[in-house]
DNA sequence: CCCGGAACCTGAAGGC
DNA sequence: TGCCTTCAGGTTCCGG
């Protein structure tokens, strides 16, 4: 989520108020709806109102009503005008300036909608962690039904929109609390740690532009610093910052979990076995 | 409804 | 060098 929010802000300056002047599709598997040939037919002669993110997902408001929905998954990137043609480029938008939007890919899992409504793609999401509304009684009141283990709780959109795997890493560690933790067992006290620790590693990476493990990019090409500040996130067998322990790593609903085996301690709730 | 695992894709890195 | 395995910013579908 701080690598769309990053795109979407860095953008929005440089596309908002301009129209769509062509498509050129390299690669029509990304087009969930409709096909590959109406979309960039209807998406010819729009003007992008506004730029808007929800969760993960980057929204173009068109002036025609309808809304151009992309979700980045794994290693999509969008880049304004790369000095070089970029290897893994998927889709190309023309815009009126001139300029191109450049849609890159290298693992083709990214996904792209035009649609008369987002409600259909985005309609189930859990709150934006980041909103005001979003208080610790909000994740307490989410949390409370699940068994299963908080870092996968954490990762399910439905329950809170918007967190990536790392992010869950570095928040779980930030709380202290140890990622096979049933979710539904977390103490008040925790939950509050946990609501402090999402908000600050959010916002700290959003702050940072962005963590560019693999192949994120800034849309001018820049890279993110913000995974220069994780302390446990991909960094197995390393010593823990605070403590020098080991950094572990598990897979949990087949998602390397990173973590600090002494400050993320077992503790009464956790139940899973490991190792 | 809840939970865990596999599938969807491609490429980089490390072990043998 | 070359082959094989594992891992990677995520979501969705399929069973139990």
């Amino acid at each position: 989520m701080p690598e769309v929010e990053t795109i979407k802000n860095e953008l929005s300056p440089h596309v908002v108020g301009r129209q769509f002047s062509g498509v050129s599709l390299c690669d029509a598997k990304l087009v969930r709806q409709p096909s590959a040939e109406e979309l960039c037919h209807r998406l010819v002669g729009q003007k992008i109102n506004a730029l808007e993110r929800r969760g993960k997902y980057l929204m173009f408001r068109l002036s025609h009503g309808g809304v151009l929905v992309l979700h980045l998954r794994m290693s999509g990137t969008l880049l304004l005008d790369p000095p070089q043609p970029d290897p893994y480029t998927r889709v190309v938008f023309h815009l009126d300036n001139g300029s191109q939007l450049v849609f890159s890919d290298r693992r083709r899992l990214g996904t792209i909608w035009l649609l008369d409504s987002e409600q259909a793609i985005i309609g189930k999401l859990g709150p934006e962690p980041l909103a005001p509304e979003f208080t610790p009684q909000t994740l307490a009141g989410r949390l409370h039904r699940y068994q299963a283990p908080i870092k996968a709780v954490l990762l399910d959109q439905t329950v809170i929109a918007g967190i990536g795997n790392m992010y869950a890493d570095e928040a779980l560690f930030s709380a202290g609390i140890h990622p096979l933790t049933k979710a539904a067992s977390l103490s008040p006290e925790e939950v509050q740690r946990l609501y402090r620790a999402i908000h600050n590693v959010l916002q700290s990476a959003i702050a940072d532009k962005g963590a560019s493990t693999d192949t994120y990019k800034r849309p001018n090409g820049q890279l993110g610093s913000a995974h220069f500040n994780f302390r446990v996130a991909h960094r197995g067998g390393k010593p823990c910052p605070v403590c020098g322990t080991a950094i572990r790593r598990l897979a949990i609903r087949n998602r390397g979990s990173y973590f600090c085996p002494q400050c993320q301690g077992l503790q009464a709730n956790v139940v899973y076995n490991y190792e």
